[in-house]
DNA sequence: CGGGATCCCAGAAGATACTG
DNA sequence: CAGTATCTTCTGGGATCCCG
Protein backbone atom coordinates (compact mmCIF):
# COMPACT_ATOMS: atom_id res chain seq x y z
CA UNK A 1 0.00 0.00 0.00
CA UNK A 2 1.09 3.49 -0.62
CA UNK A 3 0.38 4.46 2.69
CA UNK A 4 3.61 2.00 4.09
CA UNK A 5 5.83 3.13 1.56
CA UNK A 6 5.06 7.01 2.96
CA UNK A 7 5.86 5.11 6.06
CA UNK A 8 8.85 3.89 5.42
CA UNK A 9 9.91 7.44 3.60
CA UNK A 10 9.32 8.86 7.00
CA UNK A 11 11.48 6.17 8.87
CA UNK A 12 14.44 6.71 6.75
CA UNK A 13 14.01 10.07 6.98
CA UNK A 14 14.04 10.13 10.69
CA UNK A 15 17.09 7.75 10.90
CA UNK A 16 18.66 10.24 8.94
CA UNK A 17 18.28 12.79 10.95
CA UNK A 18 19.24 10.80 14.46
CA UNK A 19 22.76 9.82 12.67
CA UNK A 20 22.75 14.00 11.93
CA UNK A 21 22.35 14.91 15.08
CA UNK A 22 24.27 12.33 16.40
CA UNK A 23 25.60 13.55 19.97
CA UNK A 24 24.30 17.30 19.94
CA UNK A 25 23.87 17.19 23.48
CA UNK A 26 27.10 16.54 24.45
CA UNK A 27 29.69 19.29 23.95
CA UNK A 28 32.24 19.04 21.27
CA UNK A 29 33.35 16.00 18.66
CA UNK A 30 29.57 16.56 17.01
CA UNK A 31 27.64 17.33 13.85
CA UNK A 32 29.26 17.53 10.63
CA UNK A 33 26.08 19.61 9.55
CA UNK A 34 26.81 22.35 11.79
CA UNK A 35 30.14 22.36 11.06
CA UNK A 36 30.13 22.53 7.27
CA UNK A 37 26.88 24.81 7.45
CA UNK A 38 29.13 27.14 9.53
CA UNK A 39 31.84 27.12 6.55
CA UNK A 40 29.67 28.59 4.16
CA UNK A 41 26.89 30.08 6.03
CA UNK A 42 28.68 33.04 5.83
CA UNK A 43 27.87 36.18 4.00
CA UNK A 44 31.08 35.58 1.08
CA UNK A 45 31.80 32.05 1.22
CA UNK A 46 28.59 30.83 -1.49
CA UNK A 47 29.99 33.64 -4.00
CA UNK A 48 33.62 33.22 -3.44
CA UNK A 49 33.00 29.36 -4.48
CA UNK A 50 30.15 30.29 -7.01
CA UNK A 51 32.75 32.41 -8.61
CA UNK A 52 35.63 30.12 -8.69
CA UNK A 53 33.43 27.30 -10.07
CA UNK A 54 32.71 29.68 -12.89
CA UNK A 55 36.72 30.38 -13.48
CA UNK A 56 38.46 27.90 -12.45
CA UNK A 57 41.51 30.56 -11.76
CA UNK A 58 41.51 33.93 -10.38
CA UNK A 59 43.42 36.59 -8.86
CA UNK A 60 42.50 38.31 -5.66
CA UNK A 61 41.49 41.26 -7.43
CA UNK A 62 39.96 39.70 -10.14
CA UNK A 63 37.51 38.42 -7.66
CA UNK A 64 37.04 41.61 -5.49
CA UNK A 65 35.73 42.57 -8.68
CA UNK A 66 33.41 39.75 -9.45
CA UNK A 67 32.21 39.88 -5.52
CA UNK A 68 29.91 42.91 -5.23
CA UNK A 69 30.50 44.99 -1.85
CA UNK A 70 33.34 42.71 -0.43
CA UNK A 71 35.95 44.24 1.17
CA UNK A 72 39.57 43.46 0.66
CA UNK A 73 39.59 42.33 4.22
CA UNK A 74 36.39 40.24 4.42
CA UNK A 75 37.19 38.38 0.96
CA UNK A 76 41.00 37.67 2.66
CA UNK A 77 39.72 36.07 5.69
CA UNK A 78 37.21 34.46 3.00
CA UNK A 79 39.88 32.76 1.83
CA UNK A 80 41.90 31.27 4.16
CA UNK A 81 38.79 29.66 5.97
CA UNK A 82 38.09 27.80 2.45
CA UNK A 83 41.85 27.64 1.75
CA UNK A 84 42.18 26.24 5.67
CA UNK A 85 39.19 23.45 4.77
CA UNK A 86 41.13 22.22 1.44
CA UNK A 87 37.60 24.09 -0.54
CA UNK A 88 40.14 26.34 -2.23
CA UNK A 89 43.83 26.22 -3.03
CA UNK A 90 46.20 28.97 -3.32
CA UNK A 91 48.97 29.95 -6.00
CA UNK A 92 51.54 32.00 -4.84
CA UNK A 93 53.42 33.52 -7.93
CA UNK A 94 56.95 34.38 -6.23
CA UNK A 95 57.24 37.29 -8.89
CA UNK A 96 57.54 41.02 -8.48
CA UNK A 97 54.62 42.42 -8.49
CA UNK A 98 53.25 39.62 -6.62
CA UNK A 99 50.69 36.95 -7.97
CA UNK A 100 48.70 34.87 -6.28
CA UNK A 101 45.79 32.77 -7.78
CA UNK A 102 42.75 30.80 -6.35
CA UNK A 103 41.09 28.05 -7.64
CA UNK A 104 38.94 25.38 -6.20
CA UNK A 105 40.10 21.68 -5.23
CA UNK A 106 37.90 18.80 -6.00
CA UNK A 107 36.47 19.36 -2.64
CA UNK A 108 35.13 22.40 -3.55
CA UNK A 109 34.04 21.25 -6.25
CA UNK A 110 32.33 18.76 -4.77
CA UNK A 111 30.63 21.18 -2.64
CA UNK A 112 30.06 23.27 -5.38
CA UNK A 113 27.53 20.77 -6.70
CA UNK A 114 25.50 20.45 -3.41
CA UNK A 115 24.95 24.50 -3.69
CA UNK A 116 24.33 23.80 -6.58
CA UNK A 117 21.22 21.77 -5.91
CA UNK A 118 20.25 23.37 -2.83
CA UNK A 119 20.25 26.50 -5.25
CA UNK A 120 17.53 24.60 -7.38
CA UNK A 121 15.28 24.08 -4.56
CA UNK A 122 15.82 27.55 -3.77
CA UNK A 123 14.65 28.66 -7.33
CA UNK A 124 11.68 26.09 -7.22
CA UNK A 125 10.24 27.49 -4.30
CA UNK A 126 11.83 31.18 -3.63
CA UNK A 127 7.73 32.02 -4.77
CA UNK A 128 6.19 30.27 -2.20
CA UNK A 129 8.73 32.05 0.07
CA UNK A 130 8.03 35.50 -0.76
CA UNK A 131 4.17 34.78 -0.78
CA UNK A 132 4.59 33.40 2.91
CA UNK A 133 6.08 36.35 4.05
CA UNK A 134 3.62 38.21 2.48
CA UNK A 135 1.09 36.71 4.19
CA UNK A 136 3.07 37.04 6.92
CA UNK A 137 3.44 40.62 7.31
CA UNK A 138 -0.39 41.22 6.07
CA UNK A 139 -1.21 39.03 9.54
CA UNK A 140 0.79 41.48 11.70
CA UNK A 141 -0.59 44.86 10.06
CA UNK B 1 34.80 10.82 -26.00
CA UNK B 2 34.90 11.16 -21.97
CA UNK B 3 36.47 14.36 -22.24
CA UNK B 4 33.55 16.19 -24.02
CA UNK B 5 31.20 14.73 -21.71
CA UNK B 6 33.32 15.69 -18.91
CA UNK B 7 33.46 19.68 -21.02
CA UNK B 8 29.36 18.88 -21.43
CA UNK B 9 29.11 18.46 -17.77
CA UNK B 10 31.14 21.61 -16.88
CA UNK B 11 29.69 24.20 -19.27
CA UNK B 12 26.07 22.95 -17.63
CA UNK B 13 27.59 23.85 -14.34
CA UNK B 14 28.57 27.11 -15.51
CA UNK B 15 24.89 27.75 -16.62
CA UNK B 16 23.58 26.89 -13.78
CA UNK B 17 26.49 29.07 -11.56
CA UNK B 18 25.10 32.03 -13.74
CA UNK B 19 21.51 31.66 -13.53
CA UNK B 20 22.02 31.38 -9.67
CA UNK B 21 24.14 34.74 -9.52
CA UNK B 22 21.77 36.70 -11.85
CA UNK B 23 21.89 40.25 -11.58
CA UNK B 24 24.56 40.20 -8.56
CA UNK B 25 26.37 43.33 -9.20
CA UNK B 26 22.72 44.95 -8.67
CA UNK B 27 21.81 45.86 -5.21
CA UNK B 28 18.26 44.21 -4.80
CA UNK B 29 16.16 41.91 -6.10
CA UNK B 30 18.68 38.95 -6.62
CA UNK B 31 19.85 35.90 -5.24
CA UNK B 32 17.92 33.13 -4.69
CA UNK B 33 20.95 31.24 -2.75
CA UNK B 34 21.94 34.12 -0.71
CA UNK B 35 18.31 34.65 0.60
CA UNK B 36 17.39 30.80 1.20
CA UNK B 37 21.41 30.43 3.10
CA UNK B 38 20.32 33.40 4.99
CA UNK B 39 17.33 31.82 6.19
CA UNK B 40 19.08 28.46 7.80
CA UNK B 41 22.58 29.53 8.12
CA UNK B 42 21.77 30.88 11.65
CA UNK B 43 22.70 28.88 14.25
CA UNK B 44 19.79 27.41 15.55
CA UNK B 45 17.64 26.97 12.25
CA UNK B 46 18.92 23.58 11.24
CA UNK B 47 18.58 22.10 14.15
CA UNK B 48 14.90 23.15 14.90
CA UNK B 49 14.00 21.88 11.07
CA UNK B 50 15.78 18.95 12.22
CA UNK B 51 13.93 18.30 15.48
CA UNK B 52 10.92 19.27 13.87
CA UNK B 53 11.76 16.75 10.94
CA UNK B 54 11.37 13.85 13.81
CA UNK B 55 9.33 15.17 15.86
CA UNK B 56 6.48 16.46 13.84
CA UNK B 57 4.60 18.15 16.79
CA UNK B 58 6.31 20.02 19.68
CA UNK B 59 5.67 22.69 22.27
CA UNK B 60 7.95 25.48 22.70
CA UNK B 61 9.69 24.21 25.98
CA UNK B 62 9.67 20.79 24.44
CA UNK B 63 11.84 21.76 21.52
CA UNK B 64 14.05 24.34 24.00
CA UNK B 65 14.58 21.02 25.73
CA UNK B 66 16.03 19.35 23.23
CA UNK B 67 18.12 21.78 21.04
CA UNK B 68 20.81 22.13 23.38
CA UNK B 69 22.03 25.32 24.60
CA UNK B 70 19.66 27.99 23.05
CA UNK B 71 18.23 30.72 24.97
CA UNK B 72 14.21 31.22 25.18
CA UNK B 73 15.26 34.19 22.58
CA UNK B 74 17.05 32.69 20.40
CA UNK B 75 14.26 29.97 19.67
CA UNK B 76 11.70 32.53 19.88
CA UNK B 77 13.48 34.64 17.18
CA UNK B 78 14.30 31.43 14.85
CA UNK B 79 10.71 30.39 14.80
CA UNK B 80 9.34 33.59 14.07
CA UNK B 81 11.83 33.70 11.19
CA UNK B 82 10.87 29.98 10.05
CA UNK B 83 7.09 30.49 10.26
CA UNK B 84 7.81 34.29 8.07
CA UNK B 85 9.14 32.26 5.80
CA UNK B 86 6.68 29.37 5.73
CA UNK B 87 8.64 26.72 6.85
CA UNK B 88 6.89 26.02 10.15
CA UNK B 89 3.72 26.54 11.06
CA UNK B 90 3.01 27.93 14.40
CA UNK B 91 -0.96 26.88 15.91
CA UNK B 92 -2.16 28.01 19.03
CA UNK B 93 -4.58 26.13 21.27
CA UNK B 94 -6.70 29.49 23.72
CA UNK B 95 -6.38 27.66 26.94
CA UNK B 96 -5.19 27.90 29.92
CA UNK B 97 -2.42 27.37 30.49
CA UNK B 98 -1.26 28.60 26.78
CA UNK B 99 -0.35 25.98 24.32
CA UNK B 100 1.65 26.41 21.69
CA UNK B 101 2.59 23.70 18.72
CA UNK B 102 5.11 23.78 16.37
CA UNK B 103 5.41 21.55 12.93
CA UNK B 104 6.77 21.65 9.51
CA UNK B 105 4.83 22.61 6.86
CA UNK B 106 5.14 21.23 3.62
CA UNK B 107 7.75 23.21 2.31
CA UNK B 108 9.54 22.86 5.44
CA UNK B 109 9.48 19.16 4.98
CA UNK B 110 11.14 19.74 1.32
CA UNK B 111 13.63 21.90 2.88
CA UNK B 112 14.60 19.23 5.03
CA UNK B 113 15.33 17.16 2.51
CA UNK B 114 17.60 19.41 1.00
CA UNK B 115 19.71 19.97 4.42
CA UNK B 116 19.81 15.58 4.62
CA UNK B 117 21.56 15.92 1.09
CA UNK B 118 23.67 18.59 2.15
CA UNK B 119 24.37 16.62 5.58
CA UNK B 120 25.26 13.08 3.24
CA UNK B 121 28.31 15.42 1.31
CA UNK B 122 28.85 16.43 4.99
CA UNK B 123 29.25 13.06 6.62
CA UNK B 124 31.32 12.01 3.60
CA UNK B 125 33.66 14.91 3.23
CA UNK B 126 34.54 15.72 7.13
CA UNK B 127 37.42 13.65 7.23
CA UNK B 128 38.82 15.58 4.18
CA UNK B 129 38.02 18.67 5.62
CA UNK B 130 39.06 17.85 9.06
CA UNK B 131 42.75 16.34 7.42
CA UNK B 132 43.11 19.46 5.72
CA UNK B 133 42.65 21.36 8.62
CA UNK B 134 45.22 19.41 10.26
CA UNK B 135 47.54 20.20 6.72
CA UNK B 136 46.81 23.56 7.11
CA UNK B 137 47.42 24.27 10.70
CA UNK B 138 50.73 21.82 10.91
CA UNK B 139 52.17 24.50 7.58
CA UNK B 140 51.43 27.51 9.61
CA UNK B 141 53.26 26.48 12.62
C1' DC C 1 3.27 28.20 29.97
C1' DG C 2 4.79 30.64 26.09
C1' DG C 3 6.55 34.06 24.87
C1' DG C 4 7.39 39.87 24.11
C1' DA C 5 10.38 43.90 25.31
C1' DT C 6 14.57 45.81 26.94
C1' DC C 7 19.37 46.17 28.03
C1' DC C 8 23.99 45.02 27.30
C1' DC C 9 28.20 42.95 25.65
C1' DA C 10 31.58 40.30 22.62
C1' DG C 11 32.85 39.30 18.56
C1' DA C 12 32.06 39.86 13.52
C1' DA C 13 32.20 42.94 9.75
C1' DG C 14 33.62 47.42 7.48
C1' DA C 15 36.85 51.41 6.36
C1' DT C 16 41.27 53.04 6.04
C1' DA C 17 46.23 53.16 5.99
C1' DC C 18 50.48 50.79 5.58
C1' DT C 19 54.00 47.12 3.65
C1' DG C 20 56.84 43.30 1.28
C1' DC D 1 49.44 43.34 -6.21
C1' DA D 2 48.07 41.12 -2.38
C1' DG D 3 47.74 41.34 1.51
C1' DT D 4 48.33 42.80 7.16
C1' DA D 5 47.31 45.98 11.02
C1' DT D 6 44.41 48.98 13.33
C1' DC D 7 40.40 51.36 14.40
C1' DT D 8 35.49 51.75 14.46
C1' DT D 9 30.92 50.19 13.76
C1' DC D 10 27.35 47.02 13.84
C1' DT D 11 24.78 43.00 15.01
C1' DG D 12 23.87 38.43 17.13
C1' DG D 13 22.82 36.66 21.14
C1' DG D 14 22.54 36.17 26.41
C1' DA D 15 20.26 37.87 30.77
C1' DT D 16 16.46 39.78 32.79
C1' DC D 17 11.89 41.41 33.58
C1' DC D 18 7.21 41.37 32.24
C1' DC D 19 2.56 40.02 30.48
C1' DG D 20 -1.75 37.28 28.82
Amino acid sequence: MAVTIVENQQLMIKEKIDKVLCTQTEPEPCCPIKDIMARFGDKWSIYTILMLGKQEKLRFNELKGLIAGVSQRMLTVTLRSLEEDGLVSRTVYPEIPPRVEYSLTPLGQSLLLQLLHLADWAKLNVDQILEARARYSRKSV
